[in-house]
RNA sequence: UCCCGAAUAGCUCAGCCGGUUAGAGCAUCUGACUGUUAAUCAGAGGGUCGCUGGUUCGAGCCCAGCUUCGGGAGCCA
């Protein structure tokens, strides 16, 4: 079953017993009396020492024990005479997998810039900052399907490629196996997708919402989680062209269980990683408190560890857009003109209003409820008034909305009113109309993107740095 | 896509009013020293100043275009 983990060396008592280690350079220290090696092998944030005397091998194979290059070292594991750990390996016989020449290898011990590692994405996963982020990555997507699992929920796989092209929540990357360069045509002149790979267009989805709502109406409860994609050319700290999407749609659930369950699930999710994270999030907030050091006391951000357990802590605050607007309407920056965007009943919230809501006026996330029906998708349930409809957004400080939800619309009549009034073929969604037509139920669902919460467990500033390799525009290298 | 800013050594940056041989710290290499903790000290090597064009006796520096990167906005998750 493979070799021991670091993770479980560090753990384990030394008994001067036999080990066999293998793991990545991470730096290397000689002296008169000891070389120090520190190997790392991504199990753990925390590397283990390595230690050979001067003499014991040659001063070629020394010389090709760089930072960066691979090692297989067998040993004892003996109580360390050093400060800085408890257990260390006398080193017995080192082999050497892989050098990394020193004048090439990027990766030196020195700071590096997120955006020079963002350059070199097939290597930063061997820096302390991206390992532990994946690991925290990974914790998190674990605990998404524990949960779930936990309260009965089903893992429904819903399509990647869609011919629907009336879901409306973003621009669409096209799949085709036509010849771009010998198009066929139809007698009109336009291209003739009828001689495409599925006899019509088809699309990467940018969303499993409307598939997840057939599920609900047979399974009750399910979810997706899987890989979304938006080809709109959005440059921001928040967005991705490719991205994991988490929906869970729920039969039999009215706005306000929708709301309760959404904060729930992000609490637990959070809580795990608390829980289970805890050397990776310590680093994490150790390196943000130093990024912060040179802000003045006032703009500097509560420590991470310190950020999630109040999240975790408080209750959300819950409130209508309408309460909302009067809140900005009432507030400092809208009377003395300080916001770029004019505050009034109707307009889709910018991100200066949301900011202020969430960070200056409840310091605390919020979901806010109820949105003009103008300013929202056609599937979301109309409020008796006939204005508003039963949505919800979940908002967290830094990174805004984190969770887009709603009741949904479950009445045929009405939902088909609504896909003509925005000018969707109705035709186009026949099978998504039929669930209304059939059996309907009152149902709700949520969309989270799952890059978003990883950004706010880990308080990175670019949703770019908590993917390994992220896509957006002009990028796409690995 | 729009606004603002940036691009100089492997990395992070400085480079004065446009002037003669482009600097620092880190990293790397060499030596010294030391049960060391991203060790310490000394020395050395390392540059097509993003690309294209323009202005000028002379451009890293000024101008234009392009490319890429960063921050903000829009779109959203």
């Amino acid at each position: 079953m493979g070799p021991l983990q670091i993770k479980d060396i560090l753990q384990t008592a030394p008994e001067n017993q036999s080990v066999v280690v293998k793991g990545w350079v991470r730096t290397k220290r000689e002296s008169k009396n000891a070389i120090f090696i520190a190997l790392n092998d991504g199990s753990t944030i925390n590397n283990i020492q390595v230690v050979a005397e001067p003499g014991q091998f040659s001063a070629e194979l020394l010389l090709t024990v760089t930072t960066g290059s691979c090692l297989k070292v067998t040993g004892e594991l003996i109580a360390s005479q050093g400060a800085g750990q408890t257990v260390e390996v006398k080193i017995s016989d080192i082999e050497v997998y892989g050098t990394a020449d020193p004048e090439e290898y990027p990766l030196q011990p020195k700071k590096h810039s997120l955006e020079f590692l963002r350059e070199i994405a097939h290597l930063r996963p061997r820096t302390n900052t991206f390992s532990a982020i994946l690991r925290i990555r990974h914790a998190l997507a674990f605990a998404v399907h524990q949960y779930f699992n936990d309260k009965g929920f089903f893992y429904l796989h819903t399509p990647v490629i869609t011919a629907s092209d009336a879901e409306g929540a973003g621009e669409m990357f096209r799949v085709t196996t036509l010849d771009l360069n010998n198009l066929p045509r139809t007698e009109e002149g336009a291209i003739n997708f009828k001689e495409d790979f599925f006899g019509r267009e088809a699309n990467l989805t940018v969303s499993g919402q409307l598939e997840g709502e057939l599920g609900a109406m047979a399974l009750s409860k399910i979810y997706t989680f899987g890989p979304t994609f938006r080809a709109e050319n959005s440059n921001t700290t928040r967005h991705l062209a490719e991205f994991w999407m988490i929906e869970p749609e729920m039969a039999f659930f009215e706005l306000e269980d929708n709301m309760d369950l959404a904060e729930d699930f992000v609490k637990k999710v959070i809580t795990y990683a608390l829980i289970n994270c805890k050397d990776d999030l310590n680093f994490l907030q150790n390196r943000l408190t130093e990024e912060e050091k040179n802000k003045p006391q006032n703009e500097r951000s509560l420590p991470l560890l310190e950020k999630l357990a109040f999240v975790v802590d408080n209750p959300f605050e819950r409130l209508t857009y309408t309460e909302a607007i009067d809140i900005l309407l009432k507030s400092k920056p809208h009377k003395e003109g300080k916001f770029q965007f004019p505050v009034g009943w109707g307009i889709d919230l910018s991100s200066e209003h949301e900011r202020y809501l969430v960070e200056k006026h409840f310091k605390k996330p919020v979901i806010l409820t109820n949105y003009p029906r103008e300013i929202k998708s056609f599937y979301m349930k109309l409020d008796e008034d006939g204005k508003t409809v039963r949505a919800m957004d979940v908002l967290f400080p830094g990174i805004g909305e984190i969770i887009g939800g709603s009741q949904r619309e479950e009445s045929y009549e009405k939902l088909l009113g609504r896909v003509k009034e925005i000018g969707i073929d109705p035709e186009n969604l026949w099978w998504y109309l039929e669930t209304r037509k059939f059996g309907t139920a009152p149902h709700s669902g949520f969309g989270l993107g799952f890059e978003r919460l990883v950004q706010f467990v880990t308080g990175m500033g670019n949703i770019r740095d908590v993917i390994p390799f992220p896509r957006y525009p002009k990028s796409a290298e690995f």
